[in-house]
DNA sequence: GATTTTTGGTAACACGTTTTTTCTTTCTAG
DNA sequence: CTAGAAAGAAAAAACGTGTTACCAAAAATC
């Protein structure tokens, strides 16, 4: 490996020059051509800096890392999507954690955060359990910004215009004629789940219905986990003619708990859900749906903790994309 | 942060000699108090190495980047979750980069490799076309493995046992009684390709059939592309009853073609795909599936990686757990 | 022609480890 | 009692940067 060293003896100049060169150090004052002989022998000699080294002496490294939840959900997916290239283009890298891993201790993350290996962490709570102890493990150690999370005063805060998603969800199944809607809702307890909540009710009350918290069923989001709480749904409450899911895996769920119990989609029952992914028109019958803009939330959340303003406190809202409704099989109007 | 030298300090000794004793330093010889007392302090004062000090002494990092396509296939996601909780295990941390951005040089992942960040690189080949400038740009710079490319002395391989699994999936529709089946390949080109089309292909044979290269047709391993592949199978072969999938999405994109050209699943066409993942059983009809290890994929990457011995060379298939036939409902006997 | 200012750099240290070398004290053998 | 191990630990060097302080010579000013 070649070193600042040498292309400063390439040079014939002192390796500090090199390294103020390189970095282009105003209140250094230099010779024009010994300046770009410097850089015509640092570009010979392929000369790329050491990053412990640096990273040694700055204090910083320029890894942030992100700790998700479920690798394989596609929904997460493009958050991590956006905060890749969004890192890429800032110079920074993608350090890949689990989040419970993170919570239980178990992951090497704990160690690289505590060993100053990465600038930054970003983290998607896992909505209720774990977080607290997982904020006192790191918050302070590093710069957190949360996704989806409650904000607080020790983080960032990043947020999905949820509560308009879920309205214009709702909305469309009210403009179609719908009046009994219900929700399949996120993990309970979770702000965005809270958010999603709010969206469906004030639809449904600013038509003039009225929202009943009976008619919420929540679930985690995941196929398997859709399939039990549709089933929940439509034994106690068989006069639901819509159904509005927080999540799209749940959705997806949904659709075989429908199957299952003899509903057809959209005849008897409509759907439509949240997140628009490729899927979506993969299943039977395709989705309805409102999209939300995930690659942003993983492209601001790096670019709020590569702002030269620490991240504290900070909470913002994507509100661009705005959500935008695809209206797909599943939904019409009722019977 | 506490530093090797405050401990050093407050137990009254020389901070090499506190190095020594935290690394168990063999060649060392303490008194028995002294080193409780280093041990007690450390603990205490709640010490971390910091990671760059000893990334620039020792030149190892202990990070390994890993190179995906698509971090939104759930397909992907398994093999990144492999990898990750493997690597933790040893750990080691792993650095997510796209391979996209890695062969054209956008990425900040070359910088790091350059910069010695990272100890060693898993590819995940994009099939066919930017492979060879990607490897020149990484091979020789850092130990490479690759999943399911080809084999080559510069890095180390790992293997899905991709014919026997496409030889078991066939198998089934043949048990069934189906005779025409045609294959949805991946990308073509690939070496995966290849032993997947070979499983197919020789579990024909040796059900007296004639493999016919015409009634393969290859696919990207996405939906959209699995939904054209299918139709160009279906129309130019409307007599097949049967098609085997090698790619689990595109078996999702086939079932949607399967629907628009008016054909049953399964009465008229039975479907059997590879990669057994979570959302099959969500798909009308759910899906008749040939499981692949690919959580083991990854694992298996991290342990050639994290091993002893160089990398370079060496090819490993992976054989536990087996393929796992699971049927549902997207086959049965032909009519 | 002496002093200041500018130009073009150099020298040295610091960052926190690990590792190699060296040093002092104590124990042991002859 | 003395040479020499051995024990216990300190000192020093090294990894490759970044940065602060400093310096010599040339040019400009008085």
């Amino acid at each position: 490996m070649t070193t600042i060293k040498d292309i400063a003896a390439a040079a014939g100049v002192n390796h500090s020059t090199v390294s103020r060169v390189l970095n282009e150090d105003p209140t250094l004052r230099v010779g024009k051509e010994t300046r770009a002989r410097i850089f015509i022998v640092a570009k010979e000699m392929g000369y790329r800096p050491n990053f412990a080294a640096r990273a040694l002496r700055q204090g910083k490294t320029g890894v942030i890392a992100i700790a998700m939840h479920d690798l394989t959900n596609p929904v997460y997916g493009q958050i991590l999507e956006g905060a890749q290239s969004s890192a890429c283009a800032s110079g920074q890298a993608v350090l890949l954690g689990n989040v419970t891993a993170l919570a239980t201790g178990k992951g090497g993350l704990e160690a690289m955060i505590t060993g100053r290996v990465i600038d930054g962490l970003i983290v998607q709570p896992a909505g209720t359990r774990d977080d607290t102890r997982l904020l006192e493990s790191v918050v302070g150690q590093v710069p957190v910004i949360m996704l989806q999370s409650a904000p607080d005063p020790r983080y960032g805060t990043v947020l999905l215009p949820d509560e308009r998603a879920a309205y214009m969800a709702t909305e469309h199944l009210l403009k179609l004629g719908h009046r009994k809607i219900g929700l399949i809702s996120t993990a309970s307890g979770a702000p965005f789940s809270e958010r999603r909540y709010l969206g469906w009710a004030s639809a449904l009350s600013s038509a003039g219905g009225v929202p009943e918290p009976a008619h919420v069923m929540s679930s985690d989001s995941d196929a398997a986990s859709g399939v039990k709480a549709t089933e929940r749904l439509v034994q106690s409450f068989p006069d639901m003619t819509a159904i509005v899911f927080a999540n799209v895996m749940a959705a997806i769920g949904g659709l075989t708990a429908l199957r299952k119990a003899g509903l057809r989609v959209p005849s008897d029952v409509s759907v439509v859900s949240l997140h628009d992914i490729a899927l979506v028109d993969h299943v039977y019958p395709s989705l309805t749906t409102v999209s939300l803009p995930l690659r942003e939330l993983g492209e601001k959340a790096i670019r709020m903790m590569t702002s030269t303003e620490s991240p504290q406190g900070k909470v913002e809202t994507i509100m661009t994309p705005e959500p935008k409704l695809t209206v797909r099989m599943s939904s019409a109007a009722p019977r």
